[in-house]
DNA sequence: CGTTTTGTGTCGTTTTGTGTCGTATCAAGG
DNA sequence: CCTTGATACGACACAAAACGACACAAAACG
């Protein structure tokens, strides 16, 4: 499972650098292959292990050419979907394409997804984490919205 | 069950060491590993044991994306989630993301919560606590609001 | 075929994380 | 009231990770 939010950065030649403790289970499940492409809801990018990808790669081929918003989702996910590899001091490139996609400035954050990762450009990112408090957090916040968790 | 409000310190590396009183429990749920992440509601963390928080993880997984509320639910509490280890002597390292969306100075709150803890900044504690009696002792207060509790 | 751009590997520096230890503080018991 | 022990705290030293810089290789382009 990966967790967490990481603040990174890009290098002058649009490499990240995996923190480490996500390296040994990359490395393991994937032998250090990885894709990226678009996440087709929020402008930022998803990273899948190869092995997870595959699945995922699968059911979106299966959509519907005749639905618009499936042809949608099956473009903006597949046709992105880039194969990049980990190299030996645990850093990715990412492909220019996708980086300009993603408005990918030089710090950026890495947010675990469970089985996935998603890439964000760090002010982007910023602003809607302050977004989520606000609205989270707020008095007017309908309660009948939300779940209720008990925790 | 955990319990109490704690005053403890940060240390100049981020780390809060957990008060004595709860460390066995923690050892023994969970083998010293524990779940941080960003409260939804206010502005403070919330410490789960690995345990515990695989429950609620589920519960969380399982929102529906396509409702904006609770995918801010969702994005707030999974993408923050971040495990720490207890080290050997009792202590935690907050992240340093988490650390500054909670705005934590040197001085913080560690508030027993039954299941969880709540990592505060003691002045916004304190802030708080300040709101709660006058709002609960309010002679305008609607009882209709509230529960009856005849303890 | 040379030049420019893009990608890849290496290395040294700086920052961050982790473990250890000494001391101050507090509580309990004699 | 003093002693003892445990806890919390700060300080430090060491290890590891992240970063930036650079050098080189490969590819794209004219």
């Amino acid at each position: 499972m990966f967790r967490g939010a990481n603040s990174i950065n890009l290098d002058s030649k649009g490499r990240i650098a995996i923190p480490a403790k996500y390296r040994p289970s990359i490395t393991e499940s994937s032998a250090s292959h990885l894709i990226v492409t678009c996440d087709p809801y929020d402008n930022c990018l998803l990273i899948f292990t190869l092995e997870h990808w595959e699945g995922t790669e699968s059911d979106l081929q299966s959509l519907s050419n005749s639905k618009p918003l499936h042809r949608r989702l099956k473009r903006t996910m597949l046709s992105h979907a880039t194969e990049v590899d980990m190299d030996a001091s645990g850093r990715l490139l990412i492909p220019s394409v996708l980086r300009e996609r993603a408005k990918l400035s030089k710090d950026v954050m890495l947010i675990g997804q469970g089985k996935t990762f998603q890439l964000w450009d760090e002010s982007s990112w910023h602003q809607l984490v302050e977004e989520d408090m606000a609205v989270l957090s707020s008095e007017e916040l309908d309660s009948d919205d939300l779940p209720d968790l008990y925790y």
